[in-house]
DNA sequence: AAGCAGTCTAGAATTATTCTAATCTTATGG
DNA sequence: CCATAAGATTAGAATAATTCTAGACTGCTT
């Protein structure tokens, strides 16, 4: 509510827009208010719906499609990551650092696990002139 | 043709038959086809579609419920093991043993990597008292 | 300020999957 | 064997998730 809260909120904003720019997205009003979802907050796994939900529930007015589209050129210009784990359950992740997941069946949650926690000894070459763009672990757990 | 050859198709059959009584499945007409399809011949990454196609093809006449029932009851007795890349890309392999895979992004193809050419070196432990159902490791190549 | 490329949107369309409810089949056991 | 019941199959409808379309709108460059 302060002149210096306010400051803050526009230097966010700003740094919001600019990370937009980095990657050659137009700062536009939806996006913004998507990208403060998904970027300004802590690493997240998230939903179209969750997204949907959470954007509509907080007065941003946005159409499906374009959430659908904002996951996924951000996904495409690296700014999140797709994780699917079963034919109807697919999450996006804020943490794009390299880092692997526990899955809980019951529940359907996703968790990171510890950098440190999972270790990955041998990974083998790509085949032919291919290279590895990402290695994925998901760790299932029953309860 | 001979004798020999249908006494093998014959066993072959009983031995279907009997694996999926094994799991408490009815070896039914359209089962034992799939299972044929699914289970006699090597190991394979088949989509709910291209089974499908594939049990057409051969004349077994089959609707696609009951592909989507029988890789389902496959999948949860063990005979099978689904596999999620993304949200319109699910496949059931029909290697169930320990193995990891590559995901070729540009054909969209699964492929077995060689059980010993990746290897954990570290598994965290499953939180509380769940306990660990399945390691799914994919290495996505971009070629 | 003008213009263009890029973006957004509502709603239709498509795709994948599941459900329903009627019909049919396998296993059982008398 | 035959009756029966539990389990399985099916066509088609329904649902859910995602993508497409085409027109309106906006951010950016000049
Ligand atoms: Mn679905
Ligand atoms: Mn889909
Ligand atoms: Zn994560
Ligand atoms: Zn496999």
């Amino acid at each position: 509510m302060t002149t210096v809260d306010q400051k803050k909120l526009e230097m966010s904003d700003a740094v919001l827009a600019d990370k937009l720019r980095e990657v050659g997205l137009r700062p536009t009003r939806q996006r913004m208010a998507l990208a403060d979802i998904l970027l300004s907050q802590g690493k997240r796994h998230i939903t179209a719906e969750s997204l949907y939900s959470e954007a509509t529930s907080q007065g941003v007015n946005v159409s499906l499609a374009t959430i659908y589209n904002a996951l996924h050129t951000f996904t495409a210009k690296g700014l999140l990551r797709e994780i699917s784990i079963d034919s109807n359950r697919s999450y996006f992740d804020t943490n794009t650092e390299e880092h692997h997941h526990f899955y809980f069946e019951k529940s359907g949650k996703l968790e990171d696990i510890e950098p440190d926690h999972v270790k990955l000894a041998r990974v083998p070459d790509a085949p032919d002139g291919m290279s590895i763009s990402r290695v994925d672990v998901v760790i299932r757990v029953d309860g």
